[in-house]
Order: C-alpha cells, then structure tokens, then sequence
DNA sequence: TTATACCCGACTAAAATAATCGTATTAATT
DNA sequence: AATTAATACGATTATTTTAGTCGGGTATAA
C-alpha cells in the first residue's frame, strides 16, 4: 500500500546513474547490470521517457541514453503522473465515477489528504533525487 | 499508484457513520446498504477492527457494532499499518531484503520521501476524518 | 555487413486486492 | 424451544494491477 511501482523506481535509478555520467550515453543494458534490474522493462521505461522528451537517446553502437539539460526541476508529481497516470489516494477525486457519490461521507478528508500528499510531490523534484 | 485500500475506505466510512450514531449498534447490513459496499468484505473489515479494539460488537438481532471512545485520537499512520501492514514509499525500507542493498543509488532520498509521507499521517487522526 | 543498441506492440506471469462462500456461534423475540 | 438476525472466521475464487518477457523492427558505428 502507498508504494512506488517499480518502473519508477527504476526511471529514478536510471537517472541517477545518467546523471553521474555526465553527457556520455548510457545503455540499458550497462543499468540493468549494474542495478541488476530487468533490462527489458528498463528499456520501455526509458523509451516512455524518451517520448516525454526526459531523456535523449542514441541508437547503434556506442548509444544509449542521457539525459536532458532541466531535468532536475520537474516535480516528483510531474514526473510521477507522466510516468504512470493521474494519482490519488482514492480514485473517486480522479475520476469521478465514484457509485457513492455524495452518499459518500468521508469525501472531505479524504480530499484533503490528498492534497498534502500532493504538496509533498510537489516539493520535491527530480534533481533532489537524482543528483 | 499510491491508493488507499478499498478495506481502509470502507473502514472510515463505516466508523465514521457509526460515529454519527453514537452509542447504539450498527449493523454491517446497514452500513454497506447505505454506501453500495459489499457487506462481506466490510463485515470482515470490521471483525478485524474488533479484534484491534477499535470497536465493540455484540452478536443476535439488534447486534452490530459501535465506535470505541477515544478512537479519534489514533493517527492514520497508526490506522493503515494496523489495518494493511507496514507501510512504505519502497519495500527496502520495510524489509531490507532489496537484493541491490548499498548498490543502490537512491536509497537516502527515497528514505526521505518515506518520512514525509508518514508525517503525514501521523498527524492526520481518525477524528479528522470520522468526525 | 555485422554487431550493438534503441523502438514498440503484444503477450504472459505474478502478485496484490477485492469479493464470495460455507459453516459456526450468539442472542433477542415469539 | 424454534426462529431469526446478527457476528466470527477460515477457505476459496475472481479481478485488477503490476511486473516481466518476447519477437520483429530500425538505426548506426566499425
């Protein structure tokens, strides 16, 4: 309960380390060595933040990935609704679709504390983590 | 990614009707009418409250549960974890069986983060909610 | 032209969560 | 005493989410 997924917590891992290396490019498979983490389910992580324009990447040989000069203020939020879609610590304050409705009785609350946990990932940013 | 439980939900919406009623028993029937919840999974949320002395029941026609006084003071964190286990942003810093031990690089912010969010909910009580 | 690496969608596996079922027990009511 | 409405609780099944794998493709350095 209240975890991370792993594939962020390998997006976190992999910046880490592409931070430490500078502008060389770095490949999947050196990070999933070297972290011993599933090299496959790494590369789509890296693809996705490819995509999110988070990462660079390289083809042939000799590429790899690196990272993208700002990265270090994006918000833990950001990075973490880019990587795996809108949060919250009960879906009815996502979507809505809640069959309660205003049956419900502990809505308000509940809003609120999502909205701490919010100002929590909102505080925090990539580069607290990654460098 | 980062969701209350459906157990924890149905929980706060079951002690805080009860709240509203004061001292008389409420049946799990009633409350998982009210809401649209299944009465089993509540019904089984609630014995496990029993047995953690959150509320009392008394069996036979008219049975049902009532809050326990001073239930407004425990914290969330304290909650959850009776409730769902221990708690934790990452599992390494539950169990420490991460098979990347020291290897990993990050560990101390991730720790950090952890200690936010139970901050969090340790200053969140059940009163804040249920009442 | 070969080897290395990214790209990407489809698929499968595993784990966590949610829900149900069956049977026993308790106690108020008639 | 019988009936009924309730809790108690372990076992089981279903569903959903998360994790991981596979296969075929493209790009590029050497």
């Amino acid at each position: 309960m209240l975890k991370l997924t792993r594939k962020l917590e390998y997006a976190l891992i992999a910046l880490r380390h592409m931070q430490d290396k500078g502008d060389t490019f770095i490949s999947a498979k050196e990070i999933a060595d070297m972290y011993l983490i599933p090299q496959e389910l790494l590369a789509k992580t890296l693809q996705k933040m490819v995509k999110l324009n988070y990462i660079k990447a390289a083809q042939g040989p000799h590429g790899g990935y690196r990272v993208r000069k700002g990265l270090n203020e994006i918000s833990m939020t950001q990075f973490m609704e880019d990587l795996e879609g809108p949060m919250g610590i009960v879906d009815c304050n996502i979507n809505a679709e809640c069959i309660q409705l205003d049956n419900c009785n502990i809505r308000l609350p509940i809003k609120k504390i999502n909205s701490n946990i919010r100002a929590i990932f909102n505080d925090i940013h990539l580069g607290d983590i990654t460098s």
